[in-house]
DNA sequence: GAGGGTCAAGTCCGT
DNA sequence: ACGGACTTGACCCTC
């Protein structure tokens, strides 16, 4: 086992937090989860109402939001300093970039809101060494080959930014992340082409993930001297049917185009209730798996629980290079586990 | 209180 | 060409 630094690899979870006892009821675990958990909207019901109601309901969401943010950093503060990193939801200001909602966050009470109780936020996540990001979804997609798509894509990565900016980052190269993949049909021209359009805070978050079907590893690294670079492992698998390998050349290059900042590696497994039966101390064997009918479509879907030891190990090699972020349905419970499942191997094998 | 229908946006795969 | 998956629940509404 590797030497391992309590205070400087990270493992974390995205969005959501879980209450441990799960033998609650559902009621009881809903009050307890609710309030640090986001909540959005929809345009369809915002436009059913009249005005004031829906600016009321915007208004509710969007404090509540950003108080569960708050609570969600207070909580990660709690955790050891090893897993302490987190990702922020999307849903922070409900339908922020929708052509006729957007007037709602520039009226200068709601924007004075959001900016002094995200500064505290930002300070809090600094003060207890929380590391933050964010993630756009499936529909920002810089790199699309149609201009409608990469203008609106271009303000949703800035309200994303936005967010950042008010938490006080975006002021340094990578002091958060904000992740997107290519996605479009535009490829890594596509984002070069786009970066001059960003703000230079946008710039400096912006990070580039290699996607599990279409636009792969190889082609974000044509992106290394122009963005910090996420290597999704579970996705290189997926797409390239390859366990990458923590001394790959590949992967050196991706930790320089972090320009000396610590890196991000994104991890996933597949499904338990995909691969029922299968032993989770051997490594799942994507080329068999394959063969033997399974669809790369069900084999991209997250896991409840990091459930397959052998892969957490192999994962757990990019630890001492890079933090990881662990992508799957049961968040802090499943990324909790793993590293206090690692943490027992090492003092064993001391 | 439970259950069913619905939701801004993009892209890919399979038929 | 088109539907469904991905994401992926969460919310509203009706009973």
């Amino acid at each position: 086992m590797t030497y391992f630094d309590q205070t400087i690899h990270r493992v974390g979870f995205a969005c959501k937090y879980m209450h441990p006892d799960r033998t609650l009821s559902k009621k009881l675990l809903e009050d307890i989860e609710r309030p640090i958990n986001g909540r959005t909207t929809t345009v369809k019901w915002l436009s059913s109402q009249p005005k004031r109601r829906a600016e009321e309901r915007l208004w509710e969401l969007t404090k509540s939001n950003i108080n569960s943010v708050r609570l969600l950093i207070k909580y990660v503060a709690t955790l050891p300093p090893n897993q302490r990193m987190v990702r922020i939801g999307s849903e922070v200001m409900p339908v922020y970039t929708h052509p006729d909602w957007s007037y709602f966050y520039q009226q200068p009470d709601v924007k004075t809101y959001c900016e002094r109780t995200l500064a505290a936020i930002g300070d809090l996540a600094r003060e207890h060494d929380v590391r933050v990001s964010m993630h756009p979804g499936q529909f920002c997609v810089l790199a699309s080959d149609n201009p409608d798509t990469v203008n609106n894509s271009i303000d949703e990565f800035e309200y994303h930014i936005d967010i950042a900016r008010m938490m006080g980052y975006g002021q340094k190269f990578m002091d958060m992340k904000v992740n997107v993949h290519i996605g479009g049909r535009g490829g890594p021209d596509g984002i070069r082409a786009v970066l001059p359009r960003l703000s230079t805070e946008a710039r400096n978050c912006l990070t580039i993930e290699n996607d599990e079907m279409s636009w792969g590893l190889d082609a974000s690294l044509e992106l290394a001297n122009d963005v910090a670079l996420v290597l999704d492992i579970h996705h290189h698998l997926i797409r390239d049917e390859e366990y990458i390998q923590a001394n790959d050349d590949r992967f050196k290059r991706v930790i320089d185009s972090w320009r000396g900042v610590r890196p991000t590696i994104h991890y996933s497994v597949s499904r338990e209730d995909l691969l029922v039966g299968h032993d989770p101390n051997v490594l799942p064997d994507m080329k068999q798996l394959l063969e033997s009918g399974y669809k790369k479509a069900k084999l991209r879907a997250h896991s409840d629980m990091m459930w397959n030891h052998a892969s957490n190990d192999w994962a757990l090699t990019f630890l001492p290079y890079s933090d990881i972020m662990v992508e799957s349905k049961f968040k802090n419970l499943a990324s909790t586990k793993l590293v206090e499942h690692y943490e027992r191997q090492i003092k064993a094998a001391v």
